[in-house]
RNA sequence: GGGCAAUUAGCUCAGUUGGUUCAGAGCACCUCGUUUACACCGAGGGGGUCGGGGGUUCGAAUCCCUCAUUGCCCACCA
C-alpha cells in the first residue's frame, strides 16, 4: 500500500479477485454443510452491465458472502439467457448492415450467424460482474441454449404435451409485424396515444337510409363482416334484420344485435372485423360471421385491400379516410385518446391476428403457485405488497402462447407428416417422432424425410422458467446429487418487471415438474432511476457507465454506495454519485484506522490503563448489539439498514470512540493486552463489513497478519454471538453525554482541548462511574473529583440528575450562567406541567396501562428533582 | 375504467401491535478546529404543526372517513 493517506483500490481489487479465483473459494460442491443457493437472473447473453445489474448483483453477492461467513455451503450459479427475440433482432440488424437479408438465409445459416455473434459478444457481462466482485461459482456457468439446457426444455415440452397441457390452437394472438412473430400477453405494453375516432357512414341495402359507426381503425373496414347494434337501442330498431353496404368495397354485410355494444360510446353501433380485433372475433364466433384477414404478416394490406394492396396499415388509414371523405362517408373525425398495444421489444404496434400457435394451459398450473405464496407461505415475496399484483395476475391468467416465429431458440419438437391439422406428433427426437407417426398412422413406410419439424421456436421464458431446476440438471437427471442438494434454492433477487415473465412461471415449473418450490424468498429490487426520477435509458443518456464508476470509485465503494441508496426491497432508488463518494470515504476511513493501529509501538511491560479496559469491554458489547441488529435487518431483507448499522459501528463506535479511548499518548507505546483486543475488534468489524466491501476487508485482513489460504476472510467465519450486557451500553451513553457536555463548554468558553480542566461531580445518582477514567481521558480532565455540594465559581451542566462542575477560578460569566439555567428551568417546568396534566386526568389514570403510568410518575419525580437542583444552583449564583 | 402503494427535516428514507423525550437516521447545510490515522477528518449546531380536512381515543406519524398529489400494476370498450 502506498504512503498516501487515501486508499487506492485498483490493484488491490484485481489482486484479491485473482486470489479468490485461484483458491477456488467461489466453487461449491455438495457436502455435509447446510446449502445456501442463489441462481442468478440470467442477463441477456449479449447484454452489458448497467446500473440495474449492479444493484441486483451486489445484493446477491452480499447474501452469498454472508452465507459463506455463516458457515453455509454457498453456491451462486451464474449464466446467461439467449433472449430469443432481442438477440434475434440484433443479429438481423447486424446482417442487414452487411447487406444480408434474413429471408435469404436458411435456418441453419442464420443460426450460424447467431452463434458467431454470441461467441463474439456473449458473456461480456459475466466478466463485468467479476469486476464488481461477484463471487459466483463460475465453474457452473450456464447458458439457456447449452445442449443440456435445451434438452431439458424439449423434454418438458414433450411431457406437457403428453399430459395434454400443451396444445396447438388457431387463436387470436398478439402479432408483432416488425419482428414477424407472435408475442405473449406479457410481451405487449399498453401505451396511451392521441388517436382519432372516425365516424363512417354505411348505406343500408335497399333503402336510402344510412347508419354511422365510430372506429379508430378505418383501414379495417375492408375486413368488416357485420355491423352490430344493441337490441335495446331504440335508435336502431328500424334497422333490425337489414343489411349494410361497406363503403369502397361495397360488400353487403348483416346488421347483427348484441348487448355487448355500449349505447353510450361513439355512435352506439359497431363495425365488426373478426380477423383484426379480439372482441370482434368473439362476436364473430357467436354470430357465425365470415372472417376476412386483410393484412400480410408485415401489416401491409393483402389482396382484400384492393387498390391499397401492399401499403402499410398506417398509410392506408390516412388514405382511406381521405377516400371516405371524398365519397361523403366520413361525416366526422374527432380526437380520441386511446391505448394501443406495442411490442415490448420492437415497439411496433401489435396487430391482433388469427393464427396457429402452441399454447400451454394455465388454469391448473396456477393453483399450487397461488397457494405457495398466498396461503401456506412456502414462498415469501419481499416486499409483501407485491403479492397483490401476483395474485391478480394469477387469477386472471390466460393460456400461454409459447411459440414464436423466430429461429433463435429451441425449435418446437412437433413433426408434421400430413396436411391435416392433426397430422403431427410431438417427440424429443426425429427418430422417436417417426416411430410415433408410424404408430399413429399405421403407415410403416413413413421415412424421416416425410416428417417436417415445426418451424417455430419456443418463447425464451419457456427455457428460463426451468432455470433453477435445469442449472442443476434436475429435469433430465432428477436423482443427481447436485440437484438433490441445492434445490430448492434459497433466495431469488430480481426486478419487479419480470414477476410474470419469469418469477411466477418458475414457481409454476417448480411445482409442476418437481412438486417443490424453486426458492424460498424472492427479493424484488427497485428500479434505478436518475435524480429526476426517470428510468435510466440509452435514449435519455442518463445512465452512467457502470464500469467507469467502478474505475473511478472502486468496486467496494460502488457496492456500498448502491446499498446505501436502496432503502427496502421493491423501492426504486434515485442514483446519486455522492453516495459512491460516501462509500469511497468509508474505505479511506477504514484504511486510516488501520494506519493508526499498525503505527503503534506495542509493549508487554506496561499495564493496561483502566480506561482502555472499560472501553474494550464496552465495544465488545456494542459490537454484539450491532451484530444482532444486523441479523435482524437481514432476516427482513433490509440490506441497506444492515449496512448502515455496520457503517456506524465502524465509523462512530470503533473509530471515533474506541480508538480515541485507547489511543496511547504521543509517541508512547500501547500495552499488548489493549493492542490485541483492538486488533480483534477490528477483525470482527472487517468480518461484518466483508459482504458489502469484500476487497478492502480482505486486503486489511491480510495486512493485519500473514494468513494461510484457509484463513482468507472470504472463507472465514463470523464471531460467535454473545449476550449483550445492556447496562454497560447505558452507562456509556451517560459517559458520552458527560464528555459531550465538557466539549460543549470548551467550545462555548474557548477552552482549548490542549488545556486540561478539573471536573467536580455532584453525584446524586450513582451511575456510569466505571467510565470515569474514560471521561477523564476524552475530556482531558486532570482531576475528576466527587463533591457533596455545589461548586461555586464554576461552569456546570447536568446529565440525568448528576451535576458536573468545571471550576473557572471565579472567571465565570454569572449573567450567562443564570440565563442558561433559567432556560433549562423553564423548559423543565413546562415539561413537568404537561406530565402532571396527564396524571391528573382521571380517564388517563383509569385507562392507560400500568407501565405507562409508572413511567409518567417517574418522569414527574425526575422533573421535580431536576427543578430543585436548578433552583438551588440559581440561588447560589444570585 | 379497475386495483395497489406512497405522501415524515433541503435530499433519500426508518418509525414493528396507538403509550417511557417518538418526531429519528444517513447525506447535505452552518459554526469552530492546521489535537501526532484520516479535511474523504474532528467537535458542536440549526432544521419537520409527520400532504390538507374531519373523526375515534385519556392519548394518533401510527386506527377510520374524506380530499389532494405522485407512482406502479392490470384491462379487448369500438
Amino acid at each position: 500500500m502506498s504512503k498516501s493517506t487515501t486508499y487506492n483500490a485498483q490493484e488491490v481489487e484485481e489482486k484479491w479477485y485473482s486470489y479468490w479465483m485461484k483458491n477456488n473459494y467461489f466453487h461449491s460442491t455438495p457436502d455435509e454443510r447446510e446449502p445456501y443457493t442463489i441462481v442468478i437472473p440470467p442477463p441477456n447473453v449479449t447484454g452489458i452491465l448497467h446500473m440495474g445489474h449492479m444493484l441486483n448483483n451486489t445484493i446477491q453477492d452480499v447474501l452469498i458472502r454472508r452465507a459463506r461467513l455463516q458457515g453455509k455451503n454457498a453456491c451462486w450459479v451464474p449464466g446467461t439467457d439467449h433472449a430469443s427475440i432481442a438477440t434475434e433482432a440484433k443479429v438481423v440488424a447486424r446482417l442487414k448492415e452487411q447487406g444480408i437479408d434474413k429471408n435469404d438465409l436458411t435456418r441453419e445459416e442464420f443460426l450460424k450467424h447467431a452463434w458467431d455473434w454470441t461467441n463474439e459478444y456473449g458473456g461480456v457481462i459475466l466478466e463485468q460482474l467479476k469486476k464488481l466482485g461477484c463471487s459466483c461459482d463460475w465453474d457452473r456457468t450456464k447458458f439457456t441454449l447449452d445442449d443440456d439446457m435445451s434438452e431439458a426444455v424439449i423434454k418438458t415440452f414433450v411431457d406437457l404435451h403428453k399430459k395434454g397441457l400443451i396444445y396447438r390452437g388457431y387463436r387470436m394472438v398478439n402479432w408483432d409485424p416488425e419482428a414477424k412473430t407472435t408475442l405473449s400477453d406479457e410481451e405487449v405494453e399498453h401505451v396511451e396515444q392521441n388517436g382519432k375516432l372516425y365516424h363512417i357512414t354505411y348505406k343500408i341495402e335497399g333503402s336510402d337510409e344510412t347508419l354511422t359507426v365510430a372506429t379508430t381503425r378505418p383501414e379495417t373496414i375492408l375486413g368488416d363482416t357485420a355491423i352490430c347494434i344493441n337490441p335495446n337501442d331504440p335508435r336502431f330498431t328500424h334497422l333490425k334484420g337489414k343489411k349494410a353496404i361497406v363503403p369502397i368495397c361495397n360488400r353487403v354485410i348483416p346488421i347483427i344485435e348484441d348487448e355487448y355494444v355500449d349505447l353510450e360510446f361513439g355512435t352506439g353501433c359497431l363495425k365488426v372485423t373478426p380477423a383484426h380485433d379480439m372482441n370482434d372475433k368473439a362476436l364473430g364466433d357467436k354470430h357465425n360471421l365470415e372472417v376476412i384477414d386483410i393484412f400480410n404478416e408485415d401489416a401491409t394490406l393483402n389482396s382484400f385491400g384492393m387498390h391499397y394492396e401492399g401499403k402499410d396499415r398506417f398509410v392506408v388509414r390516412d388514405e382511406i379516410a381521405a377516400e371516405l371523405k371524398a365519397l361523403g362517408c366520413l361525416p366526422k373525425v374527432e380526437n380520441h385518446l386511446n391505448k394501443v398495444g406495442v411490442s415490448e421489444r420492437t415497439k411496433a404496434v401489435i396487430e391482433p391476428r388469427l393464427s396457429d400457435q402452441w399454447f400451454l394451459k394455465m388454469d391448473e398450473m396456477v393453483k399450487p403457485a397461488l397457494d405457495a405464496v398466498l396461503k401456506n407461505g412456502d414462498i415469501k415475496l419481499y416486499p409483501k405488497k407485491i403479492e397483490n399484483t401476483y395474485r391478480h395476475w394469477l387469477e386472471n391468467i390466460r393460456d400461454w402462447n409459447v411459440s414464436r416465429q423466430l429461429w433463435w431458440g429451441q425449435q418446437i419438437p412437433a413433426y408434421y407428416y400430413g396436411d391435416a391439422k392433426e397430422d403431427f406428433v410431438v417427440a424429443a427426437t426425429k427418430e422417436e417422432a417417426l416411430k410415433l407417426a408410424q404408430e399413429k398412422t399405421g403407415n410403416n413406410s413413413l421415412t424421416p424425410s416425410d416428417l417436417r419439424q415445426d418451424n417455430d421456436a419456443l418463447d425464451t421464458w419457456f427455457s428460463s422458467w426451468l432455470w433453477p431446476i435445469s442449472v442443476f440438471d434436475g429435469i433430465r437427471n432428477p436423482e443427481n446429487e447436485d440437484f438433490k442438494y441445492y434445490y430448492p434454492t434459497n433466495d431469488l433477487v430480481t426486478g419487479p418487471d419480470i414477476i410474470f415473465f419469469w418469477v411466477a412461471r418458475m414457481i409454476f415449473a417448480g411445482y409442476e415438474f418437481k412438486n417443490e418450490k424453486p426458492f424460498e424468498n424472492v427479493y424484488f429490487t427497485g428500479i434505478v432511476r436518475d435524480q429526476q426520477g426517470r428510468k435510466m435509458s440509452k435514449s435519455l443518456g442518463n445512465s452512467p457507465d457502470a464500469l467507469k464508476l467502478i474505475e473511478d470509485y472502486s468496486a467496494d465503494a460502488v457496492r456500498a454506495g448502491m446499498m446505501l441508496l436502496s432503502s427496502g426491497a421493491g423501492n426504486d432508488l434515485l442514483f446519486d454519485e455522492s453516495k459512491l463518494q460516501q462509500g469511497k470515504a468509508f474505505s479511506n476511513k477504514i484504511v486510516n484506522a488501520y494506519r493508526l493501529i499498525s503505527g503503534w509501538e506495542v509493549s508487554d511491560s506496561i499495564t493496561q490503563p483502566e480506561s482502555s479496559k472499560i472501553a474494550l469491554q464496552w465495544f465488545d458489547n456494542k459490537f454484539q448489539a450491532a451484530f444482532a441488529e444486523m441479523d435482524d435487518h437481514f432476516s427482513k431483507y433490509r440490506l441497506s439498514d444492515a449496512l448502515m448499522t455496520t457503517y456506524k459501528l465502524i465509523w462512530d463506535d470503533f473509530c471515533s470512540w474506541l480508538l480515541e479511548m485507547v489511543k496511547p499518548g504521543y509517541q508512547l507505546p500501547i500495552d499488548i493486552t489493549t493492542f490485541n483486543a483492538v486488533i480483534e475488534a477490528f477483525e470482527n468489524s472487517l468480518k461484518v463489513l466483508h459482504p458489502y466491501m469484500p476487497f478492502i476487508t480482505e486486503e486489511l485482513w491480510h495486512q493485519i497478519a500473514d494468513r494461510s489460504e484457509t484463513e482468507a476472510l472470504i472463507v472465514n467465519s463470523y464471531p460467535d454471538q454473545k449476550d449483550v450486557d445492556t447496562t454497560i451500553l447505558k452507562d456509556f451513553e451517560i459517559a458520552a453525554e458527560v464528555i459531550s457536555g465538557i466539549r460543549t463548554i470548551r467550545k462555548d468558553k474557548n477552552i482549548s482541548f490542549k488545556d486540561t480542566i478539573e471536573l467536580k461531580v455532584l453525584n446524586n445518582e450513582n451511575t456510569a462511574a466505571r467510565f470515569d477514567s474514560v471521561i477523564a481521558k476524552m475530556g482531558n480532565v486532570s482531576e475528576l473529583e466527587y463533591v457533596t455540594e455545589k461548586v461555586s465559581g464554576a461552569l456546570s451542566f447536568r446529565v440525568n440528575s448528576n451535576e458536573y462542575f468545571i471550576p473557572m477560578n471565579g472567571a465565570v460569566d454569572v449573567e450567562a450562567e443564570i440565563k442558561k439555567l433559567t432556560e433549562e428551568l423553564n423548559y423543565t417546568q413546562g415539561f413537568l406541567k404537561s406530565v402532571q396534566k396527564k396524571l391528573s386526568n382521571e380517564r388517563f389514570v383509569n385507562n392507560a396501562p400500568e407501565q405507562v403510568i409508572i413511567s409518567e410518575r417517574k418522569k414527574e419525580a425526575d422533573a421535580l428533582a431536576k427543578i430543585e437542583t436548578l433552583q438551588e444552583s440559581l440561588q447560589g449564583l444570585q
